[in-house]
DNA sequence: TATTGTCGAGACTTTCCGTCTCGACAAGTA
DNA sequence: TACTTGTCGAGACGGAAAGTCTCGACAATA
């Protein structure tokens, strides 16, 4: 079957980038300020948006707040070379922490991770996000290791594990908080436990 | 204002354990057997009760996977004393990843959480059940530190959340498994990080 | 035996999701 | 300029699920 956008270009009218940037900023606000409840009427209204227009381009609710999540998370923390683990952990880490235990960040995470729970579309998406800020911070792990700053039978894997799973823990109990001095700590407890 | 009970005998029918029972267990498999939703409306109907009798007890559905999920873990994973960290890490971590990565354990536990999302009442109750499970591990730490066989400045929550956040992380996103491979490797990386 | 509270069953209201339809409008085509 | 195509905001509509209410039956106690 040939892709039927080679063979005709687009006409009718196009996209509305303004009402794109409307849905998610109206999304992620509707979801910070904690007033009520944030479902597609309350997002489409607050966008001053058709509630059609939300569903000709996202499949779900969670689809929007994924991809208002995944916007930020990739904008936010660039990964940097300081030349050790600890300064690149550090650096890693810090930029994680800032940009998702931060105000408006947190409850946007906590209903995306929630929607993912009961929309199977939704977690498949997840999943690639996961993978893609998993393989950044095992990036950085695996550069270590070929500077010899790694024990050779650490499992890189888990270590990843367990500062994401730090994270999204603190973050959907909300029972400790998430800030600089945790980052840095987490940071020092990954140095020790993968010394040579 | 007296407590009433303490003013009347309880008088009337008495609460059916057999209901409850067959709430809790119906719940659970119906999670567990993943055919179509899993409702007030289908658990009432699976059980053989009626709704009311699940709104007289539980004040919603995520309250019902709850004590479901806080019977099991209790049940499941009992603390031991087998003299040093490396023992009781294994014992701890083995008991709690089969008890908790296991079949019908996982998916109730994904919708636990989900629920306490949405949920404030879910949430509270979530959290008393979070801190008496971290309560239960940082004693095992707390125990070993009193040996001797941890380094002064480590931070024991941290540890503790590490240890859990692992747990939780893997069984939300599903990208890696929790068996006793992975039980066994978290306790290691943990002694290891806290040695003195 | 009378009172009290639980039982199963199901009707009912409310909220939200997701689909469908409408007239208006914008972008490309003839 | 007309014509075609697809998006726009708005809102009606049906279905699913939560949670409330009422009913007659039943069990435990006074």
């Amino acid at each position: 079957m040939p892709n039927e956008e080679s063979r005709r270009p687009h006409t009718g009218r196009r996209r509305n980038e303004e009402a794109r940037r409307a849905i998610l900023d109206a999304a992620v606000e509707l979801i910070g300020r904690d007033e009520g409840p944030v479902t597609i009427d309350t997002i489409a209204a607050a966008a001053g948006v058709g509630k059609q227009t939300i569903y000709r381009w996202w499949p779900s609710k969670g689809a929007v707040l994924l991809e208002a999540m995944a916007e930020r998370a990739t904008a936010d923390v660039p990964v940097t070379d300081t030349g050790s683990l600890a300064g690149d952990l550090d650096a890693f880490l810090l930029a994680t922490f800032r940009s998702a235990g931060t105000g408006r960040t947190a409850p946007l995470l906590r209903m995306v991770m929630a929607e993912a729970q009961r929309d199977e579309q939704v977690a498949e998406v997840m999943r690639d996000f996961i993978a893609k800020r998993r393989a950044a911070l095992r990036g950085v792990l695996e550069r270590a290791g070929g500077r010899g700053e790694i024990r050779a039978d650490a499992d890189l894997d888990l270590m990843v594990d367990q500062a994401f799973g730090v994270l999204w823990y603190r973050i959907l109990i909300g029972h400790a908080p998430l800030g600089e001095n945790e980052a840095r700590e987490l940071g020092r407890s990954l140095v020790i436990q993968s010394r040579p």
